[in-house]
Formats: structure tokens, C-alpha cells, sequence
DNA sequence: CTGAAAGCGCTAACAA
DNA sequence: TTGTTAGCGCTTTCAG
């Protein structure tokens, strides 16, 4: 099983190492004569030669990876995002070297160090909190580095991200047009871009049309079902008139509230609205099937993993950020507000 | 931004780049005079040094990294699995490299020459299919392999895995004890060894009981909600009685089966009882919830990841193959068989 | 078109 | 305890 370097099909072919490599290489292979490449590449083959691209990173100073980091790879959201990456990574034959930090600032901080390490060409990243901006920027200083999903305002850090505004926009209008005039918001955990861009978006929209709009913001670590439960908990407790409709900032969180509004005997979509985001799959299989905001997540991966790519060609004059347009999914969970539901509605 | 490398370090220190290598390596760093030692650091700190990975794992002939090979990133089932990976590695300071094959033998062909060529010190795969078989085994003899998930019956390669047969036989038991005597199996795709365990635990428990048990197979690429939903079709569409209780191969497949049951009027649990199979998240969300059976995912990665790194390390004598048992998790999809559909129901 | 030579950045004998 | 030396396997001038 010992390793078969360049050297032994160089020696098998009959010739030096420095053809045989330019015979084996994609683009210069051209400057060997056919008959010698023919001879290396068939002693490469009986030997069942392997190019080493540790060697071969650190001759050329290019290692051929990306490093991708998310945030939560149980995220059912991710799975697009990361499937366009590895697709745009693979026509050129990167290899993305994927990793998690269950948004950990602490565990982003020890993975940008690895990567870094690893000498990888590139990183692209959905995992940055606002706090965790010096710390991107210094890796953006040091390798070329693109945002997906999540932009760091500020950071100059080029991002492909989804119009977070618009989606939370979206999301009030479509309440707003079944009637909606009290409305409340489970926002998101703070300290990141997405849930920043929703809550303003619907925030602006409810404003606009002049109808009022309650944020409900907690201790929120992460936007879980459970997280859904306990902001939809603290708004049912909350005295003043509860709102009709309710929008979540994702699917879990939206699904936590149903059960929690559920508990205290209101039906959902009967006597509260509940609008969700991200369409993650089963969404429609749910009781209600979920009105949601559904993401281009595939096509968001592969625009980044591009983005990187040009940027690691040198070309630095490519637009800086790019939005992609959210879509409204609207199932069984919104409805018009009842009748005597508008103005007065006991939470008991 | 021209890279600062060992060299620069020891000359700042007054030092060779050997005592610096020693100086910053942790297990080599006792070789070294306190005060020398802390020279280099603090050079090391100024310049900020960052070792180059690549050069080191040339030198050492190790790369500290190791590849991990899914069938599915979308999989929600994946992502505990994926999560113990990494712990484990996380300990032992290695970087896990994530792929994914989407279950196509092309693509897992094409990452493991990548995997190979970037010298990874283990793998580990959890994509395996039968056809797969000498492919994998070409890649075990290279480098420290495991599966995970799936085994791969007669290649030798060490796996830790779900007891899939157990899965099967304690859905068919539950069924049994709840007095079902005529159940059907929608099977997975063929080929891969957790639905077969599934289908042969099912299927024999269902004998040893004098039950019936039917099994339907199409020609499944992937065990989805539209497979289940077809596979339930094709079930509906039999001549005979109809069964009183289904176990799905997985939780999307029973998802869409219960779409299939409802869409010819059947109710689950009234009419009909439903078993999917993983509990991914959501199940309990559903209507009705599902009951399902769960897998110790975190602890299949953690075991698997474990034990790549004793095979790396040598130790050949570790037991070849581990099965984790699966749990139950009962909800509301199943339900005794109504009276009068035992023996004769009417599918529309 | 091919070979000789010089490293990429690091580590590990081996000496001193 | 530290320095010297010799590469790991590959790519790329530079000559020929």
C-alpha cells in the first residue's frame, strides 16, 4: 500500500517527473507530445496514481477548497442553500469543506481559525451575527470571503442574501389585505441580519397602512419551536387586546405559536392568523397547512459560491450585494379576522 | 498581506525554524527552554502566525482531517448525526470534510477520489448502497473507513449502525398488540441496507404473529413524501381487502401516505393506522402526530466518529460492528382497528 | 518538447 | 536545549 508518488509513474513512463506533472496537468498538457503524454498517463493508470494535493496545494499556493460555514446544519432551510454550493463548487472543481457552529460565536471564532489554517481559497458563511463582524472582517482581510443569507451591515463583506425587508413585507401585507388591523410579531433572536430585515419590513408595512403592530421579543437563542411557544406565551399574557394575525419570524417559531394559542383555546386560522417563514418542507403538511414566505435557498447558494469564485479570480469589481426576492406561500393558516374577533377578544 | 510563515517567526525570535516548529507544536514544546518557548510565542502573537496545515501534513504524511460522506443534506435526520461527527472530531482537533452524494453512485464515486486526493486521514459514509460495494472497499483499503448508518453486508468495512430489523419488528409488534392482523409495508428504495433490516424486522415479526403482511416496493430513487404517497396508490389500487395498518419506511413516506389514505376518504388512525420510521422533527406537529421510531443519532455519529480515530490510530482490534437500538415513540397515527374494517373494507 | 533545479512551509532525525 | 540537514510530493522557471 505504499503510496504511489509522481516519481514512480515518471519512472515507469521513462521520463522526469516535471513531464510526467505536465503531462498529467488539465491545461498543460498540451506541451507534451502525444505519444509521451499517452506513456505517462497509462503507467499513471496501471499504477493507480493518486495526485497528492496537499503537495500540490502548498507548490502553488491554492489549496482548491472553499470553507462554508452554517450556522445550524439541522436547519431544513440549509440543505438548498449548501446543495448550490457544492453544485457551483464542483463544475470547478472546488471542494467545499463544510462546517457548523450552532451559532456560537466561540465556535465560529475556533472554525475561521481552522479554515484559515487549512489555507482554504475562499469562505462563505450564513453563520455572522452582528457581533461576530470584526471577526469576519478579519478573515474577509485574509482569504476572500462572501455572506450568504445574512449580511453584516457595514462590514463590506459582498453578500447573496435573500430581501429579508421585502419577505417581512410580504408577510404584512398579506394580513393587512385579509382585513388585519392588530397585528403581532415573534421576532427572531437579535444580533442577526435576517430577523433585523423581517421585523422591520413587517413592522413598516403594518405602520404604513396604519394599523398597529406589537414586537414581541424575548431571551431567544435560538428560533425554535419551543422559542415560538414561549414569545406566542408571553403575548397571550400580555393585557391589552390581543391581535388577530400573528407573524413568525420562521416555520418553527410559527408552529410553536399555533400550539401555544391552541393551548389556550384559540383556533388557528378561526380566531388568529399565523403567517410563518422560509417554507421549509412539511410546512404544508401541518395542521393548519402553514402560510409562509418561501426562499430561493438553491439558487442563493450557487450565486454565492460565484461570487467567491470571481473574487478568488482577482475580480473585485462585482456588485458588492445582491438581493433575491421572497415569495408569499399562502395556505390555511391566515384568514380574515372574525367578525367579532376585530377590537375585543378575551385571552382566556 | 504576504503571508507570515515559520521562518519569519524564528527570525524575529533569534531562533532555527526547528525550535521555533518545536517551540509552537504542543507535544514538542517541553523540548524547549521555558524562556526561548515564550520568545516565539510572542512572535508568533506580533507577527500573527498561523501555521500552514497543508505544508505540515505533506511533512507529517497526515492531514488531520477526515471525510464524511452523506447520501442526503435535506435529510433532517442527518444533522444529529453530522453533529456528533463533529464533536468527536472537534476533540481531537481534526476538521471533518462534508460532502454529500444525493444517493448517486457517480457522485460518490467522484468525492471519494476527491476525499482520497486531498489525503484524508479517515472516512466515514453514510452513503452506501450494495452497488456501491467495491467502490467502498477500494476506499477502505486506502485509508481508515467506516460506515455509518448503513452497513454494507460482506465488505468487511467496520459500521455503526441503527438495528433496523429491531426497528422493523418493534413497529410490527406495536401494530400487532394493538390487534392489527393485516398490515402492509411501503419499503424504501432497494439496495440500501436500513430499509431491507426495515422490511426483513417487519416482515418477520408479522409472520411469527400468523399476520399478513404485504409488501409494497416501486421503483422508489428516494424514500420521499411523493414515494409514500405513490407506494400508498399503488396499495389503494390492489385487488383484495385492504390492510388496517401501514408501516412506512421512513417519516416522509408515511407522510405521504397518510396524504394517499386521505385522499380516498380514509381516515388515520379510524380507518387505517400509520407507522413512519427516524421521528424527524415536526412528526409530532403533524395531524394526527405520528408514531414513529426514533434513532440515537448524535451517538451513532459520536460512536462512528470514535471509531475512525482508533483505526487511525492503529487499533485494528476494535469490534467491527455496532447497532443501536431504536425506541418507539407512540403518537396518534396508529389506533386499534375498527371493528368492522377487520376483514372487509371497501377502498372507495 | 523535455530535463534539471529550485523550492512551497514545515517536521524530524541527527548532531552538537 | 538548540541548530543542521534532509526531505514530504509537487510545479515551475530556465535551459537545452
Amino acid at each position: 500500500m505504499a503510496t504511489v508518488t509522481l516519481k514512480d509513474v515518471a519512472e515507469l513512463a521513462g521520463v522526469d517527473v516535471s513531464t510526467a506533472s505536465r503531462a498529467l496537468s488539465a491545461d498543460k498538457s498540451s506541451l507534451v507530445k502525444r505519444a509521451t503524454r499517452n506513456r505517462v498517463l497509462s503507467a499513471a493508470e496501471e499504477l493507480g496514481y493518486r495526485g497528492n494535493l496537499q503537495a500540490s496545494a502548498l507548490r502553488r499556493g491554492r489549496t482548491a477548497t472553499i470553507g462554508v460555514i452554517v450556522a445550524d446544519l439541522s436547519n431544513p432551510f440549509i440543505g438548498p442553500v449548501l446543495r448550490g454550493i457544492a453544485n457551483a463548487l464542483g463544475n470547478r472543481d472546488l471542494l467545499p469543506i463544510m462546517t457548523e457552529t450552532r451559532d456560537s460565536s466561540d465556535e465560529l471564532a475556533r472554525i475561521c481559525d481552522k479554515l484559515l489554517a487549512q489555507r482554504v481559497d475562499g469562505v462563505i458563511t450564513t453563520a455572522g451575527r452582528y457581533r461576530d463582524r470584526s471577526l469576519l472582517k478579519r478573515v474577509a482581510s485574509e482569504v476572500p470571503t462572501v455572506l450568504a443569507v445574512r449580511e453584516l451591515p457595514g462590514s463590506g463583506i459582498p453578500a447573496i442574501s435573500h430581501d429579508d425587508v421585502a419577505g417581512g413585507r410580504l408577510a404584512a401585507e398579506h394580513l393587512l389585505s385579509l382585513g388585519h388591523t392588530r397585528c403581532a410579531q415573534l421576532m427572531g433572536p437579535e444580533d442577526i441580519w435576517s430577523f433585523e430585515g423581517r421585523g422591520q419590513g413587517f413592522r413598516e408595512a403594518i405602520a404604513a397602512a396604519g394599523a398597529t403592530c406589537i414586537d414581541i421579543t424575548g431571551a431567544i437563542r435560538l428560533p425554535t419551536v419551543e422559542a415560538g411557544l414561549d414569545l406566542a406565551t408571553e403575548l397571550l399574557d400580555r393585557s391589552g387586546r390581543l391581535p388577530t394575525a400573528v407573524f413568525a419570524h420562521n416555520d418553527s417559531m410559527a408552529i410553536g405559536a399555533i400550539g401555544a394559542f391552541r393551548e389556550r383555546g384559540l383556533e388557528v386560522p378561526a380566531d388568529i392568523s399565523v403567517v410563518g417563514y422560509n417554507d421549509v418542507p412539511l410546512t404544508d403538511q401541518l395542521r393548519p397547512p402553514l402560510t409562509t414566505i418561501r426562499l430561493p435557498g438553491y439558487e442563493l447558494g450557487r450565486l454565492a459560491a460565484e461570487l467567491v469564485l470571481t473574487r478568488i479570480d482577482g475580480v473585485e469589481s462585482t456588485a458588492e450585494k445582491v438581493v433575491l426576492a421572497p415569495e408569499l406561500v399562502v395556505r390555511q393558516s391566515t384568514a380574515r379576522p372574525a367578525a367579532d374577533t376585530v377590537g375585543h377578544v378575551d385571552p382566556n
